[in-house]
RNA sequence: GGGUCGGUGCCCGAGCGGUCAAAGGGAGCAGACUGUAAAUCUGCCGGUUACGCCUACGUAGGUUCGAACCCUACCCGGCCCA
């Protein structure tokens, strides 16, 4: 599967055959990661507790250098993440009570180290928190420090500050102004400590790179270098990771791992030959095999297939595939009857659920009144709505009468009711 | 601190005394078509004890029979000046 041991692979060819560079600051980083001489280092922003889709690209990016034979560096921005960065950002953003961010931080480390390898000799693998040197920094010697050697001329330049000073009715303030200097002292930080000499990132991210080896240069006369990845979207161009209920998380509190292995199920098909080579390490003929079947015979949809299977596997294990696989098949199975109770109970594990009273439906309870209750919808007249409309189902089967009841007797054999909104969107309510 | 422009529903954005739960667009939701895809078409899109009532147009007051629209103060943001 992972086709990285082979020697005459190169990491660069194989990072630019699926699209994943976007701008190189000098070309001797290929030389560099081709032969495992890179430390490179990713930043996670902590704005929440859980990272995302979009994240993932960047960690499997550092996993790809990784299995490649470079050193690595996933770092957790605990001090950055109380300045905010601007990147990308139309709007000043609030600011994030310290413990919130230290519990973000918390939780953000447990996930960015599942995909690095800390047993490695050769190439080695950190885990860091920013807070652990910025937050002592005092703001006398990080003036000298650093801000004596950026000068604003050059801030005013990047995209990042540009865009905001444009903006019609936002502003910039000074904390978000600044921001590109702590991450450039973090560049240069770890460049001293553990010889650091790559920044990677999304490409909004290339203003703060280059700004950190611009510092690294002149106080250091050392080079340092920067490669992004282009941003990932949609085929329609708007933002990618975004599903029924918001974002895709990998936390499976978050998202279940059954959502999650949807999502990428319901890929559309433009988008399969970039999603394809952004996030699997299928190798390349893998990969056109599956370009080929979802250009060839799209309804089949075998790279949507093997993708969801892939990444599900890679985040929530192999526990967590089959959760999904088996929640899937059992919730767009034909006839859900038909399945016996046992079977559906082991596979509706991974389905989105809630719990209701059972006394509810001893009383017998309107069907309005226990959709909302379940939490399906979130207001009466929406589930009125949902009802006229004909997209509601109990136990897969359409409810036209927003007078009927529930009671007991509409339970499955596994204690539970089925809920589905419209064409695929589940929710199994126990009654406990 | 002064001047000026602005703050409208999830977002953008009209409205500028009644006919405004508030045009239009986007997002979202549902239906049809399909492949749990895309595109397209249709309906919905504040709540509710539902042709009524309640809540909503930055906040608090005021004028008026009646305000998102007028007045006052305050809060917040942009720009310009100091």
């Amino acid at each position: 599967m992972i086709a990285m041991s082979a020697s005459n692979f190169r990491v660069s060819e194989d990072l630019r055959w699926r699209g994943l560079i976007y701008q190189v600051s000098h070309d001797q980083v290929i030389d560099l990661i081709d032969n495992g001489e890179a430390v490179a280092y990713i930043g996670f922003d902590p704005s929440g507790d859980s990272l995302h889709v979009g994240n993932l690209i960047q960690l499997l990016n550092l996993r790809r250098l990784q299995l490649a034979g470079n050193s690595v560096i996933a770092l957790a921005g605990g001090a950055t993440g109380m300045v905010g960065d601007p990147s990308g950002r139309s709007q000043e953003r609030n600011l994030l009570d310290q413990d919130v961010l230290e519990s973000n931080v918390a939780k953000i480390r447990v996930q960015l180290g599942k995909f690095l390898d800390f047993e490695s000799k050769s190439a080695k693998a950190h885990l860091l928190n920013n807070a652990d040197w910025l937050s002592n920094y005092s703001i006398l010697n990080f003036l000298r420090d650093v801000g004596k050697h950026i000068t604003v001329n050059q801030m005013m330049m990047k995209d990042s500050v540009r865009v905001r000073l444009d903006e019609r009715d936002s502003g910039l303030s000074f904390t978000e102004f600044s921001y590109m200097l702590l991450q450039a002292a973090d560049f240069a930080h770890l460049s001293d400590t553990y010889g650091c000499n790559l920044q990677m990132g999304a490409s909004d991210q290339w203003g703060n790179v280059v700004t950190g080896i611009e510092l690294i240069r002149k106080t250091r006369q050392r080079s340092v270098y920067g490669v992004t990845s282009p941003l990932l979207l949609k085929a329609d161009g708007t933002k990618f990771g975004k599903s029924v209920n918001g974002g895709v998380y990998l936390d499976p509190e978050r998202t279940s791992e059954y959502e999650f292995y949807q999502f990428f199920l319901r890929s559309p098909d433009q988008e399969m030959s970039q999603l394809l080579k952004f996030f699997t390490f299928f190798s390349r003929d893998e990969t056109q095999d599956l370009i080929d079947s979802s250009i060839q015979r799209p309804e089949e949809r075998e790279a949507q297939r093997a993708l969801a299977s892939s990444m599900t596997e890679l985040v929530h294990g192999s526990d967590g595939l089959a959760m999904a696989v088996n929640a899937s098949e059992a919730l767009f199975s034909d006839d859900l009857y038909s399945v016996d109770d046992r079977a559906l109970s082991m596979a509706l594990a991974g389905a989105p659920r809630s719990v209701i009273a059972r006394d509810l439906l001893i009383q017998t309870a309107n069907i309005v009144e226990f959709i909302l209750g379940a939490g399906l919808v979130t207001s009466k007249s929406e589930a009125r709505k949902l009802i006229q409309q004909g997209g509601l189902y109990l136990n897969n089967r359409r409810i036209e009468d927003d007078q009927r009841v529930v009671t007991l007797d509409d339970l499955l054999g596994i204690g539970a009711v089925l809920l589905r909104k419209g064409k695929r969107d589940y929710l199994l309510v126990d009654a406990k």
